[in-house]
RNA sequence: GACCCCAUCGUCUAGUCAGGUCUAGGACACCAGGUUUUCAUCCUGGGAACAGGGGUUCAAAUCCCCUUGGGGUCGCCA
C-alpha cells in the first residue's frame, strides 16, 4: 500500500454533513484531525458532505461552523466563515462538485469496475425485509449485473432510473492498516456491491469521500470507528481509480452513560419517546409567544423514522412543551450551560487520548505539540459530565477576577442580556467578583443571582422549612434581627462590602453572640427570597442601600405569612 | 443474526507494542473527618480495577488461544 512520503505535507479533513450543531463526538473527531495537522505543520480542511438531497439545508444546518470556531478549531480550507476557510481545492461542498465526480463514474463504468442497477429502493427494502423475516443476512443478489447488455441499453432508453454499484471482487481478503486498530481484515464476500451513484445522480458518501480526499490531497483520514467497515469500500474505489490510499486512524465512539453511542439523533430519540409517552398524535400548538410551528407533514415524517431530525427551534419548543429534558450532546448545549471552550477542548481530548505522565490539564498548544495517533485508546469512552464540570470549575478558579468578569460579561451579553441592562458596570463587576469562587460554570451566577435583576417588590419568598426556621427561630428571632438591622443599615453611610461587614459584624457581636450566621441568613432571605446567594456583604453591596432596605421591609411586611407553614 | 473491533477502579485513563522496577499510578465520582456567614469551594484521610479459563515463560495486567461481556456496521444516511 502506498505510504505517503515523509516530505508530504500533512492534510487532514473533518467532513460533517450539514445537520445543525456540532455534537460531542464530532467535535472530538474534528479536534483530533486539527491537532494532528497543526502539530505537523499541515492543513486542516473542512468539507461539507451534503450529498443527501432529502436533508434540509436551512441556514441553521451550518450551525456547527460557529461551534468549531468557538472551540478554537480554525480550518485552513473549506467554507468561508469568520476568517476561516477558503482554499484553492474547492468547492468544499460536495453538492457543488457533481461535475467533478462525473468522469470518475464513467471510468469505473467503462472498466467494468462498476455497473448500473435498476432495482428500485422499494424493491430493495422489500428484499431486506424478507431476509430479516427469514433471519438471514441480506445480500444484494447482483440481479442487474446479470442483465445482458442489450437489456441494459433498452432500460436506459426507456428512461428507467438506475443507480451505479461498485462490483466487489469475489473471494479475496480485504485489508488495511489502521494507525489505532492495527491490521483490519475482512473477506470480500462480506462486502455488498455498494451503491456509488444514487438515482438522482448524486454520489453516495463512499464515492464522494474517496474522490474528494484524493483531489484535496488528504494524507490522513481520522474519523469515527463507525467508518471502519466502510474503509474496505473506499480502498476498493481507490484501487479501481488509481488513487493513493491515505493513512487511516479510526477512533472509538463516544458513548452516553448507558454505553450507547452518543449520537446527534439522541435528542430526537428522546423527544419521540416522550411524544409516545404523552400519546401525542399531532404536532402541538406551541405558546403564542413562540413563532415555531411544526407542520403536519413534517411531524409525520419525523415520527416515522428514527434517523430523522427536527430543526433546532422545533426541538427546543417541543421539549419545553412536553416538559422533558433533552440530553446535552451538542457543543452549543455546553456553551449555553456556561462551559469554557478551552475546557471542552481539554476534556474532549482526554476522551480516547492521553499524553501520559499523569498529565491531564493542558491547553490547545500542548495538545498540538503532543498529540499523536499511537496514544489513542481503542475502546469506546463514556462521556462523563461530572469530570467535565470539575475541569470547568478548576479553570474558572484558575482565572483572575478580571478574566472571570470578562468571560461572564460576554456570556451574559450572548445569553442573558438582562443582567447587563439591569446592573451598571460597577455592580456587574461586583457581581462577577462575588461569584467567582463559587461558580462552576458561567451559568451558575446567572442561575443563582436572578434576584438581583428582579424589581424589589417582585421578590418571591421561598416557603420552606429552612426559610421559616431562619426567620422565626432563635432568640432574638431572625425577624427581630431584621427589624434592628433595618435601622442600623438605614444609618450606614459607607455602603460597601467592607462597610457592611464592619457594621453587621459589630451588630452580630452585640446581639447574636458573635454568630454571624444568625443575622446573615435572615438578611439573605430578606433580599434574595431564599437561603442561597453570594457572600452576604457582597450581595448587599451590589443590591445597594435602597433595594436592601426595600426588601428587608417587604420581608418584614410578610412576617405573618412567612411564619406559618404553607 | 452475520461481520469488524474492543476489554485495567463506578467513570476517563497510565502501564501492554520492547514480560520482571505493578502488594497496579493519576484524575473525576464516592465515603469519613475538618475549614467556611448560605450555596459552592478548600484541606486531610479512605475504599475501589488487571472480565473468566487455559496455555507460553524462571517470571504475565503485559504474549497466544477459548469463553464471556461491550461497542460498531450491515441504507439510493453520512
Amino acid at each position: 500500500m502506498p505510504e505517503n512520503a515523509p516530505s508530504t505535507r500533512v492534510r487532514t479533513r473533518f467532513a460533517p454533513s450539514p445537520s445543525g450543531h456540532l455534537h460531542v463526538g464530532g467535535a472530538r473527531t474534528a479536534l483530533f484531525c486539527w491537532a494532528y495537522a497543526k502539530g505537523r505543520g499541515g492543513d486542516f480542511i473542512l468539507r461539507i458532505e451534503d450529498t443527501d438531497q432529502k436533508r434540509s439545508s436551512d441556514a441553521s444546518s451550518m450551525a456547527f461552523l460557529e461551534d468549531l470556531k468557538w472551540l478554537g478549531l480554525q480550518w485552513d480550507e473549506g467554507p468561508e466563515f469568520n476568517g476561516s476557510g477558503g482554499g484553492d481545492r474547492g468547492p468544499y461542498y460536495q453538492s457543488k462538485r457533481l461535475d467533478t465526480y462525473k468522469p470518475y463514474f464513467q471510468k469505473l463504468l467503462d472498466s467494468g469496475a462498476a455497473y448500473m442497477a435498476f432495482e428500485t429502493a422499494e424493491e430493495l427494502d422489500a428484499a431486506r425485509a424478507t431476509a430479516r423475516a427469514e433471519k438471514r443476512a441480506y445480500r444484494y443478489d447482483r440481479a442487474s449485473l446479470k442483465l445482458d447488455p442489450a437489456t441494459v441499453e433498452q432500460y436506459i432508453r426507456e428512461g428507467r432510473p438506475y443507480v451505479v454499484r461498485f462490483k466487489v471482487p469475489d473471494d479475496t481478503q480485504l485489508t488495511f492498516r489502521d494507525e489505532v486498530l492495527g491490521e483490519v481484515a475482512v473477506s470480500s464476500g462480506e462486502v455488498d456491491d455498494f451503491v456509488i451513484r444514487k438515482a438522482d445522480g448524486y454520489p453516495t458518501y463512499h464515492f464522494a469521500v474517496v474522490v474528494d480526499d484524493e483531489l484535496m490531497g488528504i494524507t490522513h483520514v481520522i474519523r469515527a470507528q463507525e467508518h471502519t467497515n466502510n474503509t474496505f469500500k473506499h480502498n476498493l474505489i481507490q484501487e479501481a481509480l488509481g488513487f493513493n490510499r491515505p493513512t487511516y486512524a479510526h477512533i472509538s465512539v463516544v458513548t452516553n452513560p448507558d454505553g450507547s453511542k452518543m449520537s446527534k439523533r439522541d435528542k430526537d430519540k428522546a423527544l419521540r419517546a416522550a411524544v409516545r409517552e404523552a400519546k401525542l398524535d399531532n404536532a402541538p400548538e406551541f405558546q403564542p409567544g413562540t413563532d415555531v410551528t411544526i407542520r403536519e407533514e413534517e411531524w409525520a415524517w419525523w415520527m416515522e423514522s428514527k434517523d430523522r431530525q427536527l430543526n433546532m427551534e422545533a426541538v427546543k419548543a417541543l421539549a419545553e412543551y412536553l416538559g422533558v429534558e433533552v440530553p446535552e450532546i451538542d457543543i452549543d448545549d455546553f456553551r449555553r450551560a456556561g462551559y469554557l471552550p478551552e475546557v471542552m477542548v481539554n476534556y474532549l481530548a482526554l476522551l480516547g487520548w492521553s499524553p501520559g505522565e499523569n498529565i491531564e490539564k493542558f491547553d490547545r498548544d500542548f495538545l498540538i505539540q503532543r498529540f499523536s495517533l499511537d496514544r489513542i485508546v481503542k475502546s469506546p469512552a463514556k462521556f462523563d459530565r461530572d469530570k467535565l464540570l470539575a475541569f470547568n470549575l478548576d479553570a474558572i478558579q484558575a482565572m483572575s477576577v478580571e478574566q472571570f468578569t470578562d468571560r461572564l460579561r460576554e456570556h451574559c451579553r450572548q445569553f442573558h442580556p438582562e443582567f447587563l441592562e439591569k446592573l451598571d458596570d460597577d455592580a456587574f463587576s461586583m457581581l462577577a467578583a462575588a461569584n467567582h469562587e463559587r461558580s462552576k460554570t458561567l451559568e451558575d451566577p446567572v442561575r443563582t443571582c436572578r434576584f438581583f435583576v428582579v424589581p424589589d417588590d417582585h421578590i418571591v419568598y421561598e416557603h420552606s422549612k429552612p426559610v421559616r426556621k431562619h426567620l422565626t427561630g432563635g432568640e432574638p428571632s431572625g425577624f427581630e434581627h431584621l427589624e434592628a438591622l433595618a435601622e442600623t443599615l438605614a444609618e450606614l453611610s459607607r455602603w460597601t462590602a467592607e462597610g457592611l461587614e464592619h457594621a453587621i459584624s459589630e451588630y452580630a457581636n452585640v446581639h447574636a453572640s458573635g454568630k454571624l450566621g444568625k443575622v446573615a441568613q435572615p438578611l439573605r432571605i430578606a433580599v434574595s427570597g431564599g437561603t442561597v446567594s453570594p457572600p452576604i456583604f457582597d450581595t448587599l453591596a451590589i443590591l445597594g442601600k435602597q433595594s436592601t432596605l426595600n426588601r428587608i421591609n417587604l420581608c418584614l411586611a410578610k412576617r405573618e405569612e412567612l411564619s406559618t407553614p404553607a
